[in-house]
DNA sequence: TTGAAAGCGCTAACAG
DNA sequence: CTGTTAGCGCTTTCAA
C-alpha cells in the first residue's frame, strides 16, 4: 500500500514560509489589528500553494466555536415541496460560506429531537426547523446556549411566546388555505370536502383552520363527515378520496392540503371513472413540479419554496454573524393561488 | 440579556462524578482495553445526565480524525432523481451514525471541484460523488491523503482506472436506454427520436450509446437529426419536442434521456395537439414520481434510486470503518422497465 | 510587524 | 481499574 500523505498543516506552512505559524493563521484571516508586510505575506501564499495546504475544519471550530454549518431540519426530502425549500437555504448558504446539514424526521417526534441535538452536539451554528411536534421546551436548551434557530412553521402568532430569540418565517397556511376554499366558494360550489393531511400536525391544523374559516365567512355548515386524514402522501389521498366519494351527498368540490394527496384524489376519482373537474373539483396545495403535469392540471397554491427556503437561511445567518440583533421576527410570506383545469 | 450557559464538558462530568477527564472519555467510548468499575461508570452516567453533557464533535474530530460525517454531491436536489437517492443514502447513514451533507454543483465543474474540497478540509470522512465532469485527478489528492470516495457513474469500466480505490456504483445508462429503445423498437417504432439531455456528461452519453446501439441491433440507421439535447429540464425537453416534431417525416416515438424532459416533450405536443401515443409515442427515463400522475401515464424505466442511495453509503461506510479492504468494486444496479400508456 | 504561548475539548498512550 | 499527560491544528491574547 501506498503511504498515506499528510495533510499540511500552518506549522508547515510556517516553515516553509520562515515565518512563525501565527503569521500564517493571520494572514489567513485576514485578521484585524495585525498588519502583515506585502513581502512577508506573498511568502506565505506561496507556500500555502506550493504545499497544497487546505485549513482543517475541525481546529477552527473547536478554537473558533464556529463551524460555518447549520442544518436544515425537514420532515423529509422525498416530498416535493423541500427539495425547492432546502435548494434555496442552499443556495444562500453557500454565497456566505455556509454548508448545510439536511436532517429528515418523517414528522417523528424523536427524530425531531435527535436532529436538534446534532447542534448541541456542536456540529452547526445554527438551525433550521420545520417543526411538527417539537415545542418551544425543546428549543430552550438550545436558545440558552446561544444557538440562533429560525422556524419554518404554520403556527399563528399568538402560539408562538415573542419573548424568546426564535425567528419564524410562516407560510401562512390558515391565511392561504381560506383563499383556496374561497376561490371554490367563488365557482359556485357549497359542499366542499377536504383532504387533511396528518392529524395534530400543524400544516394540518392551519389549513383546516383556514377552511373552516372560509365556509363560516360564507354561511355554509361545517361537516366533520368531509375532512378525511391523508397523511400528506399520495397514498393517503388516494385513500381519503376514495372515501369522500362514498359520502351522500357527495361534495362537488375536495381540497386537498398538499398536491400529493390531491394526486392520490385524481388516480381514485380515474379509477372510479369521476371526471374532474366536470364531477368533481379538485384543488390542491404547493404547486409542486408535477401540479402542472397531471391531467387535468391541477389548480393549487405556490407558496414559494424556494423564496422560502432563501429567507429563513438569510434570517438565520443574520442572527449567526451577528448582523441581525434585533426584535424577534415574524414574517408572513405571500402566497400565490395558481388556477389551473382540475378546480 | 440573559447570560448564555456555557456547555459542559467532560472535565465538568470528571468533577461532578469525582473521576478523572479521561474515565469520562472511556464511559462514553466503551474504550477497548479498558475496564471501569460499574459503580464508576454509573457516577459518570449521572453526573452526564445531570448536567445534560453533550460531546462536542469539533474536539472529537481533531483528535481522532473521524467527522461521522459523509458528503452527498449531486448536480441538483430539485432534479426529482435526487430526492430519493439521498434519501437512500441518509437512511443507512443515519442507522450507522453519520450525517450527510449535501452538496448541488449544477453541473458545473468549478462548483463539482469546490465540494470536493469539503472533504479536503477534514469535513467528512468521504464521499459520494455524481461526477459530471470531474476526472481521476480531482480525486487523486483525497486519494492520496486516504479518504474514500465512492462514485455514482454511467462510466463504463473501461474509462475508470481500476487501479485506484474508487469504489463505483453503475447505473448502466447504456444497458437500459438500450433496453428501452428495444422495447419501443419491439412496438413497431422504426423511426425513434431522443432528447438527449445535456452534452458532454456521462448520463448523456451513456443513454445515446444504449440508443445508438439498440438501432445497430435492429439494423435502423442512426440519424444525427433526430437526437436533440435538452439539457434535462423541463423547459429543455419542451424546446427540443418541438425542433423534433418539425422533422419530416416525423418520428413515430421519441425516448426522452429523463423524465423531466420527457414531461416537457408531453406539454409541447398537447400545446400542438399531437396526440401520446397515437400520435407519437414518448418514453421517459428515472421513473420519478410524477411519472405515473402525468397524462397519459409515462412509460420509463425506474433504476431504483433509493436503493442506489443506499448502496452508494454502505459501499462508502465499509470503506470508512475499514469493514471492507479489499479490492475495488464495481457494481451495475439492476432496472426495471416500466410500460405505462405513453408508449 | 512578528513571535511565543495558551488552550479550545477531546482521545489515547502510558503510568501507576 | 484509574489518573496523568501529550497533543490534534487552529485562533488569539500578550510581548517583543
Amino acid at each position: 500500500m501506498n503511504a498515506l500523505r499528510r495533510r499540511p498543516t500552518q506549522l508547515d506552512v510556517a516553515r516553509a514560509a520562515n515565518v512563525s505559524q501565527a503569521v500564517v493563521s493571520y494572514v489567513l484571516n485576514d485578521t484585524k489589528n495585525v498588519s502583515i508586510l506585502p513581502e512577508t505575506r506573498r511568502r506565505v501564499h506561496t507556500a500555502i500553494a506550493a504545499l497544497g495546504y487546505i485549513p482543517n475544519t475541525a481546529a477552527r471550530s473547536l478554537r473558533s466555536r464556529k463551524t460555518h454549518m447549520i442544518a436544515a431540519i425537514i420532515p423529509d426530502i422525498t416530498n416535493p415541496y423541500y427539495p425547492e425549500f432546502v435548494r434555496g437555504v442552499q443556495d444562500v448558504a453557500q454565497t456566505r460560506g455556509y454548508d448545510v446539514l439536511a436532517f429528515n424526521t418523517d414528522g417523528d417526534p424523536e427524530i425531531e429531537r435527535s436532529a436538534l441535538n446534532a447542534a448541541r452536539r456542536g456540529r452547526v451554528d445554527g438551525l433550521i426547523v420545520t417543526p411538527f411536534y417539537l415545542t418551544i421546551d425543546d428549543y430552550l436548551p438550545l436558545l440558552e446556549e446561544g444557538t440562533p434557530i429560525t422556524l419554518l412553521s404554520e403556527l399563528a402568532d399568538t402560539d408562538m411566546p415573542g419573548h424568546v430569540p426564535l425567528d419564524a418565517i410562516s407560510v401562512s397556511g390558515e391565511a392561504s388555505a381560506r383563499a383556496m376554499v374561497n376561490y371554490l366558494i367563488a365557482k359556485g360550489h357549497t359542499r366542499i370536502g377536504m383532504i387533511s393531511g396528518r392529524m395534530a400536525t400543524p400544516p394540518r391544523e392551519a389549513r383546516v383552520r383556514g377552511y373552516q374559516q372560509a365556509l363560516a365567512e360564507h354561511g355554509l355548515s361545517l361537516e366533520e363527515v368531509l375532512i378525511k386524514g391523508g397523511d400528506f402522501s399520495e397514498a393517503g389521498g388516494y385513500d381519503a378520496m376514495r372515501e369522500i366519494l362514498t359520502i351522500e351527498p357527495r361534495p362537488t368540490a375536495v381540497f386537498a392540503a398538499n398536491d400529493l394527496m390531491a394526486m392520490g384524489a385524481l388516480l381514485a376519482c380515474r379509477e372510479m371513472e369521476i371526471v374532474v373537474p366536470d364531477d368533481i373539483a379538485l384543488a390542491g396545495f404547493d404547486d409542486i413540479p408535477a401540479a402542472r403535469l397531471v391531467h387535468p392540471a391541477l389548480t393549487t397554491l405556490n407558496q414559494g419554496a424556494h423564496a422560502t427556503g432563501r429567507r429563513c437561511a438569510e434570517i438565520l445567518l443574520s442572527r449567526i454573524d451577528g448582523s441581525y440583533t434585533g426584535a424577534v421576527r415574524r414574517e408572513t410570506l405571500g402566497f400565490n393561488l395558481v388556477p389551473r383545469v382540475s378546480a
